[in-house]
DNA sequence: TCTTCATGGTCAGGAAGCCTGACCATATGA
DNA sequence: TCATATGGTCAGGCTTCCTGACCATGAAGA
């Protein structure tokens, strides 16, 4: 390691920051923002933060976000109750449901990607434009990109280190 | 934006997977490394992240890391019950604790750091030193780090928009 | 066609990781 | 000395996931 690099707790530390910053300026720019959606709260909006909502089923969304279709389908089924989607018949597939927004959700929907628009931009003003995109290009790099957004599915957390026995 | 940016998701979505990407190499190396510590879950070795366990208190840790004392007691009681710290008096303040890792507790944070450390080294390798030393130099302008620690105190991630009204 | 297996959706229950509230004991400072 | 802040603790709750168990449908092969 070059930079004189601390035993590795800071960056640790430091990416977990990168991660809060992010929920917070998102939940704070919204919270202002939008003086409606009182019943979101932070889960959904994860969700809002990808984009395809509209047209997709649960399933895929469970997939997309990293989580089994159970949970995405109690927010979706939150997220139906008040308001911000319907669900539909998915032609050709009689199981499946299509998930349509309605224009409150798509308000809400603006209004998540105009906050991260916003919270991207300051940083873009603290950082300079080329450092900026050099962590956009980096971001990238390490997350892996080359697929449109599939790959997350095989990422999960694991709440605990080994299985809950 | 001058990267050809999406509309914002994506970014929001690839933070998120830096994290989980840190916190999944952590459980793995991990798991792998010490076929030890079956009783730790992740929220013990995100304590383990930082430095300075040893020698503080947990009213310190808690600032450290963000959360209430409560929470952070919770942590602590139980890294003491399965042998990685003990509580000793705190001299100077009879109220306080002074946290003490055990040979147990001082082996994990070894194993932490360590598998930080081979985390780092893979990124390291992904994107060449010197882009790796501008994203750590970018973590570290991001979150903001002229003081040592105690910035993060002030940040809490609200589980809700609004408060629990 | 019948069977088998995978998949979308759903209900029920639970675990983990936080939080707030309420307290006690001790510091600290006016 | 008295108010107030702080470390620690107990109790209880909420959110966000998870696993297990199912049903209905779709897809693929015997």
């Amino acid at each position: 390691m070059s930079t004189e690099m601390e035993p590795g707790s800071r960056t640790g530390r430091r990416i977990g920051l990168l991660h809060v910053a992010f929920d917070q300026a998102l939940a704070a720019v919204l919270a202002e923002a939008g003086p409606a959606h009182p019943e979101l709260r932070m889960a959904h909006l994860q969700i809002f933060r990808f984009d395809g909502i509209d047209g997709s089923t649960a399933a895929e969304l469970a997939a997309h976000a990293g989580m089994t279709k159970q949970s995405m389908h109690e927010l979706v089924v939150h997220l139906e109750r008040f308001g911000y989607l319907t669900r539909e018949p998915h032609p050709g597939d009689t199981r499946a449901r299509l998930l349509r927004l309605t224009p409150a959700g798509r308000a809400l929907e603006q209004d998540v990607h105009r906050a991260i628009a916003g919270l991207l931009e300051s940083w873009r003003d603290r950082l300079g434009p080329e450092r900026f995109d050099t962590l956009w290009e980096i971001l990238r790099e390490i997350t892996g990109d080359r697929r449109p957004l599939p790959d997350l599915a095989t990422i999960s957390v694991p709440g605990r280190l080994r299985g809950p026995e």
